[in-house]
DNA sequence: CTGAAAGCGCTTACAG
DNA sequence: CTGAAAGCGCTTACAG
């Protein structure tokens, strides 16, 4: 590094008289670099996703990289073709699969394309993910609304494998069954609907189907906008009546009246994290990858009016 | 076009067989497109922006283009940097301008890159845009009131030059005068935050310094969530005492109790109009390109209950 | 240490 | 019409 700090200055000063910029394409084209990281999610058009991809962006800014996205709406062929897309153009991956992306997501792994999953994961595959403790999460929330001496707890799910949703249901379902209060017919699956409007006419016939519930707790956002529109609509008092949680923080929830109880993920920290794995990878070169580590981030519970 | 079909389908078998892709990279450096447009907006965690990206992003997909996206949280700087950051890399972009990347906006216009501004855009300059009739839709709202009696409205704004809410605040005025019920006093313009729960405590101080308000409209999504936070907290009933309006649509305003009647922008077309104008620009090659032909997609006035 | 040359993987103008 | 060759703009291994 013997070149003087006046040399430094001249050529910078021609870079900048002359609006010198580096053809990326072309320095791709030479390093297989593109600087660039895909980020695959459900919806973004969704607030726990487009939380999660403005922090994503700011994480991938601070490190040189941008950030091109897709949305799958839990569609596989979407998803898979997202992938396939975006393989040889982006550097790595940062995706939040559907059931049927495994093989793909498997593929991409097999190719040592840097990869890390978030919102949900692969059990028993060795693919990094970054994602909040669903089980902790449903798990506090269902314990609370035990101690408040609820007895008929119901759970408002999407009828899928994916692991995140398999998680909150099986900590509702055996922090009742711990406290014998697990009964069957107040779990609730639900279709995933593209058109998320179907859920509240289905949330507002089980709930009439089952006058005996005095809470609920909802598995996603939108299940809980639905789910509490559907108890105001039958002029069912919360949290008098039925008492009230859903997964995810969003403004609705915060001034709702009353303002809804959440288990809130802190998006900040999944991306941060999701960012770090994926740099690990990605700076790793030849270096052997650590494989599959996987981080479970703390959820927050939110205690507003609805409990 | 003198290939048998079965020499395309044996070329195909054999693409398919080893697993080819092209790479972009080369593509690019050789032809100079690169596929993918960017996307610069305020706020891609805003649900308007976050929605607009969802359509931005399908319309793109649908002519093979990815979508790089980045958000200015309306710093000139911030704004500035992603545009040199990107010019490179797309082939046209999508922005929606903060005041101060006026001049960066007119360096890409002049270096003939194709370009449409979103959600606003800069009076004078010959830059494509496609954008919500912003005047249209808040002088409905406006005239809604003042047919239902109200003397007392009430508008509140960000504090900005950037003339889409400039349009908002005129369409107010100019209703109000033509009725001869306009006041300076009624007309809040606040500073933009980037902690938006800064203004909640300023609509609060504003509506009990002004007790004779019997209507309100807020001229973004958060002014306005912010603002029926206020008003509850104030316990001032919606609509009897205060009638509302916001200005974007959001899960919020549908849910809240009364629902918030709002002016809606459709997001869809919005984005089908800057992807067609966009595209037009980046097709047309050598051919001329219009100079600024810019599309005003009419507003959808929602009424709900809190008029 | 320095500078010229090779080569990344495409596309397309051009020679045959 | 076909096939070989040039060249996009970088980076880096290598000859001098």
């Amino acid at each position: 590094m013997r070149i003087s700090e006046e040399m430094v200055r001249h050529i910078q000063s021609i870079i900048k008289k002359t609006g010198y910029i580096p053809n990326r394409a072309a320095a791709s084209l030479r390093t297989g670099k593109t600087h660039v990281i895909g980020l695959i999610v459900e919806d973004i058009a969704n607030s726990f996703f487009a939380s999660l991809a403005k922090s994503v962006e700011k994480a991938a800014a601070k490190v040189g990289y941008r950030v091109v996205y897709g949305s799958t709406e839990n569609n596989d062929g979407r998803g898979n073709d997202l992938i396939q897309l975006l393989a040889k153009q982006v550097d790595g991956f940062l995706i939040a699969p559907s059931i049927g992306m495994k093989t793909s997501v498997q593929a991409l792994k097999k190719s040592r394309k840097p990869l890390v999953l978030i919102d949900r994961y692969f059990p028993g595959e060795e693919i990094p993910f970054a994602l909040v403790d669903n089980y902790a999460g449903v798990r506090k929330a269902t314990e609370c609304l035990i101690k408040k001496q609820k007895k008929q707890i119901a759970f408002v799910n999407i009828a899928t494998e994916q692991v995140q949703m398999q998680e909150r249901e099986r900590a509702y379902v055996e922090a009742l069954q711990q406290n014998g209060l697990f009964q069957k017919k107040l779990l609730l699956r639900l279709p995933y609907y593209q058109d998320k409007a179907q859920y509240e006419p289905r949330i507002h016939q089980f709930l009439r189907k089952h006058p005996e519930i005095d809470a609920m707790i909802f598995a996603t956002n939108y299940l809980g906008m639905f789910g509490i529109k559907a108890l105001k609509d039958l002029d069912i008092a919360i949290p008098k009546q039925v008492a009230v949680f859903s997964f995810d923080d969003t403004d609705l929830f915060r001034f709702s009246s009353p303002a809804i109880s959440v288990i809130s993920q802190p998006v900040q920290e999944i991306a941060g994290q999701a960012m770090r794995l994926l740099l690990e990878q990605m700076n790793s070169g030849a270096k052997k990858t650590e494989s599959g580590e996987g981080v479970l981030v703390p959820p927050e519970l939110i205690l507003r009016n609805s409990v």
